[in-house]
Formats: C-alpha cells, structure tokens, sequence
DNA sequence: GTCAAGAAAAAAACTATTCTTTATCTTAGT
DNA sequence: ACTAAGATAAAGAATAGTTTTTTTCTTGAC
C-alpha cells in the first residue's frame, strides 16, 4: 500500500488506559485539579504516551464528555415512560463504578470551557427524554397538557442534582435509590394513574442480570 | 485597656473586597482553576493581604460556601409551601447578580475537600425545604400521604440541576424562569388543588419591589 | 530470520505559574 | 513618638502543561 495506516495494538490498549484513568482522576478533582501526571501515573504510563495519544489536556476531557450517552444502553427494550425511567436507573446503577461516567458528573460545570454548547451532556440526555416523552405522549400514557418539555428538563435537572447530594452524602452509593424516588414523586404529576400503576422499578431495570 | 483588640475599619473593607472577588473567581474557575494571585488581583489588593486575613486558599472558599442560606431571605413574610416557593425564587433571583452566591453553585462539588459533611450546602437548603413542606402539611396544603422527605430532597436536586443547565445554556440569566417551571411541574403531585392554585409566582416573589 | 523505517512510549527539559512564607514598609491609635 | 495592625514586595519550593530528545517496540519487505 502506498500510505501507510499502522495502527498497532498496543497503541488501542494504551489509549484505553489513558482515558480510563484520566477519568478516574478528573472524577477525583474535576478538571483543573486534575494534573496530566498524575494521570500518567495512574495509568502505569509517562507524560510522552498521553501528549502522543491527546494533543492537550481538553481534548482528553473533551473525549470523555462527548461519550458519555453511548456508554448508557438500557438492558430491556422498553418505550415510552418506562423508556425514560429505564434510561435513568441505567445510567444511575452504571455511575456506581464506571469511572467514565463518573468523569463526565464531575465535569458538568468544566465543559463549558472546551465542549461546543450543542454537544454538552445536558442538551444530550434532554434530547434522549424528550423523544421518550414524545414517545409516551402518543401511547397516552401522559396526562393530558402536560408540557413534555418541561418535565425532560426536570428530569434532566433532578438526576444530576441527585447524583451530587448522592456523591456528597453517601459517595453516591444510594444515587439509584434516589432516582427511583425522584420518579415516585413525579409520575403522579405526569402520567395517568393507570399508566403510572404499570411503571416498573428495581435493580433488574438498570442492570442486566 | 489591657488587651488591644483593634479591629480598623480599612481592614473591614479589604476583607469584605477579598470575599467578593473571591467568590467572582471561583464561580468563573471553580476551586482548583482559581488562583490566589488572580483573586488579589481582582480585588485590587496583593498576596500578603489575602494571607493576612485568610490563613488558607482553603479557608478562603470555605468561608464563602458555609455562608450561603443566610445570604438568600425572601421579601415576603410568608409560611408553608408559598415560603417554599419564595425562598427558591428568591435565590434564582439573587444568583443572577450576586457573586457569592454564584460561586456557592460552583463550589458544589468542590466542598467535599474543605466542609464538613454536615454543614454542607445541600444539607442546608433540605433542612430549610423540609420545615417548609411540614408547616404545609400542618396547613392541610399537602395531598395525603405525600412523602416531604423525598419532595424536599427533589426540589433540591432540580434547582441544582436547573442551575447548571441555565450556567451552561444562557450563562444563568433564565434561572428564574427554570425554577418556577420545576414548581408548575411538582405542585400538582405535591399539593391539593385549592392551594396549588393559591400559589403565586414571578418577580414580585423574589425581589423587593 | 534479518533489518530498516516508522510508530509508540520513555526520559528529560522548559517556561510559567502554583500556594505559601518572609521580610519590609505604611498606616492608625494612644 | 511608639507600637501593633494592616498591607506590600519579594522570594522559595513545588508542580503545572507542554515540547523536545531519546529509546524501545512493531511491522512489513526482503
């Protein structure tokens, strides 16, 4: 071949390891607390294998913001109401210990800095609600008037406010046990009683067994 | 007099110009991007004076985050969930233009370093909701069986997190707005139609007239 | 299997800035 | 004028993020 398109094996790992432990150390401190040595270190690597793999400490972080939807896949497929609070506990049951997610809690606030408006994790996880919302609209789940929009953006609000009280109080331990309660406090406001009776909860929605 | 307690008027006014500029730069930088050089800067003042009165970077945003509630007291003499209502809308309003309240919201998550657990902000602003929602339920404005732990703890979580999104999507400047939409949302689970409906909002709520 | 070329990582160096302390000067009260 | 409080200016020791140089490893051609 003319152009050469090595990408070595090695190289993936390493990368992996990096983000990884760039994570588990921005979740620690947040980003400017966070030093690009001690992040080498975590890895087990140097200050030359980070600044081979990322040109700059944002584009590290920016990495990890701008994943963090994907990492979070529902293990039933549900729609509608359920969908959204499927998505919720997922998300809450997998912050306990992917350290990527966690990363990307912590640096809600810093994105501002090197994450484009459009793509911060708040627009992302409103746009994924609001299709569920829309969704349970339709299937008549909801009470009638309800704004969809603005109970995506509580939503959106209270499990990231539950996820810091969660982090402060308990170091996020009982985060899944909140969520559910944030949903028991709501649904009686959004979703008609026969719709809400048949929401499902518990650890078998947020984690595959 | 025996024992010199002096305490100069001059030094009053520059620790009071410390705080603010203080609270201004941890609120742009958070805690670890803020600089003390940068906060002595801002406040027209130097190194020396910011460690004459502050032992501590430390010492410095604990100060600011410990004195957050008192900072935030409604115009209105009100009770039960109106207070609720206004003590909230009040501290939408006030964040708008008053640094350390603003640097209280970004501190958040920083504080686990530097406050003990009790006195942190979260803990604060509960204790405050939950006296609210029991003089509501004492005043029959509550639907029956409603659990005001888990109402107090969401409401928390939802002006945090209505925070955050209004940082990161119109730098703050509709939080009020967000906070009355977090209320329209929660009050028709939370309370009986005829006070839900007495309820007032807007402006006049927050900030004196 | 050998070997050279390029990719991947380590090691070291650079400049700037970090928090804090020290020594020095200025201001205010008695 | 004397003393202590209040503030400045300067210095120290450590660490920051990044770049450069050097070494090690991987790959594909012969």
């Amino acid at each position: 071949m003319a152009v050469r398109e090595v990408k070595q094996e090695r190289a993936a790992r390493t990368r992996a390891a990096l983000i990884r432990a760039a994570a588990e150390v921005f979740a620690e401190s947040g980003f400017a607390g966070a030093s690009v040595s001690r992040i080498a270190e975590r890895a087990g690597l140097t200050l030359g294998a980070v600044y081979f793999h990322f040109k700059s400490k944002e584009e590290l972080a920016r990495e990890i913001v701008t994943s963090q939807p994907d990492l979070v896949v529902p293990p039933q497929d549900s729609h509608g109401l359920q969908h959204a609070i499927d998505v919720t506990l997922t998300w809450a049951y997998q912050l306990l210990d992917d350290p990527v997610l966690q990363a990307g809690a912590r640096l809600v606030m810093d994105q501002e800095h090197f994450v484009p408006k459009s793509e911060n994790s708040h627009q992302q996880w409103m746009s994924i609600l609001l299709r569920d919302f829309r969704d349970a609209q339709v299937r008549r789940e909801l009470r009638l008037g309800v704004d969809v929009e603005a109970y995506a953006r509580l939503v959106v609000s209270a499990c990231t406010g539950a996820q810091m009280q969660a982090q402060l109080e308990t170091s996020r331990s009982d985060l899944p046990y909140r969520v559910e309660e944030v949903w028991r406090c709501l649904l009686p406001a959004v979703a008609v009683p026969s719709a809400a009776k048949k929401m499902q909860f518990g650890r078998e929605r947020g984690v595959a067994e």
